[in-house]
DNA sequence: GGCAGATTGTGAAAAACTTAACGACTATCT
DNA sequence: AGATAGTCGTTAAGTTTTTCACAATCTGCC
């Protein structure tokens, strides 16, 4: 099983949890059932791709039919391991670790903030979006054998600094918001996203790459 | 020069902000001249893949030598249209469009947020990180044939209908935080940034993709 | 001036990813 | 029942991106 999934290409797997969403919609609007080209529609990419993609998985549609939107969904949250939650740390509550805190707490089933750490007294001791905020010097103490992933939204002088100490604590992946990237043990899996990039990003593609009709969109 | 740009790969486009930041730290710290596999540990991306991604631009390099660090800041600049400043909107000033506000004042040089909107007639006429807020009903009046692109951080339900005024209003990008995937005329560039999916994608690479040692990162 | 060592730029190959196309099958309409 | 329209899963082709590997060539030093 496991070797099985090595099969399935990373791009597939970043989409997962976009199809997942989507999935959900459509079961909460009562929809039973989807064509890949309804998918496509909505999800902005292109349905062979998506046919492509959960064949990955088997064959969870019907040919002349489309996909039954509970079973896909029964799958999908199986896969994405709904049931065993993955405990998340949050790391720096400014702006956007508190966009994060509201963010996270009404949509993701398959993981969960357990604690967010700030050095600020002020904020010390609330919560938010659900989340209680302890201060940053209690960071190795919580996070120590029990929390799995961790999203740094701190200032980026303090990055490398915070990261250290969560590896020494344990944690195998970091979803970094800052413009730093950090250095990280070769088993410590990192994402960067880099709210700056993204939009330079964006204008270059727009001066550089202007879209004519018929063109689609990557991403 | 236009066609000769189209020869950039997209991939390699995305990652030019990177590099151009980069450079620009080195240039601030005095470094006089970088090689790739200085500039591969820094930046997180493999050394060939930067001798690659300067090359479509000439020779930027000496053999044997390196990147004059000062020679690759001043072409960057160029490159990314430096002196050329895109002008952007941003739609929904919650915590995700406040970090962005204080995060753009700091950094951007080839971008500059020109106006913030919302509803909410308490944030209306406060400034935020040296951007002015205003109401939303001035969307369509300020940005006309004006803004280039925005950055939509409203909730998701008021995502498709700020987007078709957006596109009304003339703008030609849309860098697009809300979980919905907004459908817009094929000559408007959108990208997606869902926060709540790189948090589950992140898991999932962690739970299915574990790093042996020696093994790659990418992003 | 010449040589050892460093580093680029790039051809070629490999890897990764996307898309087109179609056979096989389903559902529905007449 | 047969015809029609729709849909999947997959093979094969196409495209994009990364990586290897090395000749060319520059630097720095003696």
């Amino acid at each position: 099983m496991d070797i099985e999934q090595h099969k399935i290409p990373q791009a597939t797997a970043k989409r997962l949890p976009l199809y997942y969403r989507f999935i959900n919609n459509l079961h909460s609007q009562g929809k039973q059932r989807v064509s890949s080209k309804e998918l496509s529609e909505a999800v902005k990419v292109d349905s062979a791709t998506i046919r492509r993609d959960f064949s990955y998985f088997g064959a969870l549609g019907k040919k002349g039919y489309g996909y039954n939107v509970e079973y896909l969904l029964s799958f999908f949250r199986k896969t994405l391991d709904q049931d065993e939650i993955t405990k998340v740390a949050l790391i720096g509550v400014g702006n956007l670790g508190t966009a994060f805190l509201h963010y996270n707490f009404m949509k993701n089933n398959n993981t969960k903030i357990e604690y967010a750490f700030d050095s600020n007294a002020d904020k010390v001791g609330t919560e938010i979006g659900g989340v209680p905020v302890k201060h940053i010097d209690e960071l190795e103490d919580m996070v120590k054998g029990d929390i799995t992933a961790a999203i740094l939204t701190v200032p980026s002088a303090a990055a490398q600094g915070i990261t250290d100490r969560l590896v020494q604590s344990g944690v195998s992946g970091i979803l970094n918001f800052t413009p730093a990237r950090i250095t990280v043990p070769e088993h410590i899996r990192v994402h960067h996203i880099d709210l700056s990039i993204e939009l330079q990003a964006l204008v270059y593609f727009l001066k550089h790459y202007p879209l004519e009709a018929g063109e689609e969109q990557e991403e």
